[in-house]
DNA sequence: ATAAAGGCCACCC
DNA sequence: GGGTGGCCTTTAT
């Protein structure tokens, strides 16, 4: 996993998303769920699973974006979740937020597969050891399923903490990593 | 400017 | 186990 394909999205970069106009949509069905992914020529800028009260974070890069209509394909969308299945992702990921969120998404990308860190673990990693429930909030913004392992951070009371496309998909994820 | 709500933590009982 | 402050960033008034 290379740390390297996370890119904050602003100035020069960001103008030139917004301008171009640019931008495909596609859906792909996984053992894991409905995986809805957005990507412009620059690289990524989501992939969301489905829940039953929506897409998270979708109507919102719509929204920022001003984009009505994106180009739809969805072979390119199920080549790319078959990628971010296995882990083979080196695809830039386009990111759009603070730089405290972008500290939190960098460090929990540092942690490996079949590993698990605490919010607080995050939290010193960062260097601001008090901010641990922020840190739950940053990562509840992430943009980015799979390829951004925010499921592999739990409570340090051992619970699960929350996950944005629902508890029972974190546990699951979690379970696979296990066994390899 | 201010308030309120979070994917938390440490500490108490 | 369950409750209570304290903590910090975001977002919405």
């Amino acid at each position: 996993m290379q740390k390297a394909c996370l890119i904050a999205v602003e100035g020069q970069l960001k103008r030139q998303i917004e301008s171009d106009g640019i931008c495909s949509y596609g859906e792909a069905d996984t053992p894991l769920g409905r995986l809805h992914i957005v990507w412009c020529p620059q690289g990524l800028l989501l992939i969301s699973f489905q829940t039953d009260s929506g897409v998270p974070g979708l109507n919102d890069l719509r929204q920022r974006l001003n984009y009505l209509d994106w180009q739809r394909d969805d072979m390119v969308s199920q080549e790319l979740s078959r990628q971010l299945l296995q882990e083979s992702c080196s695809l830039p990921l386009l990111f759009t937020g603070t730089s405290f969120q972008l500290a939190v998404l960098h460090a929990i990308q540092t942690v490996p597969c079949g590993h698990s860190v605490t919010y607080k673990w995050i939290a010193n990693e960062i260097d601001r050891p008090s901010a641990t429930r922020a840190v739950g909030n940053a990562l509840g913004a992430n943009p980015f399923a799979l390829a951004i392992p925010c499921h592999r951070a739990l409570r340090s009371d051992g619970g699960l903490g929350g996950f944005r496309w629902g508890i029972a998909l974190k546990e699951k994820l979690l379970k696979e990593e296990q066994q390899p």
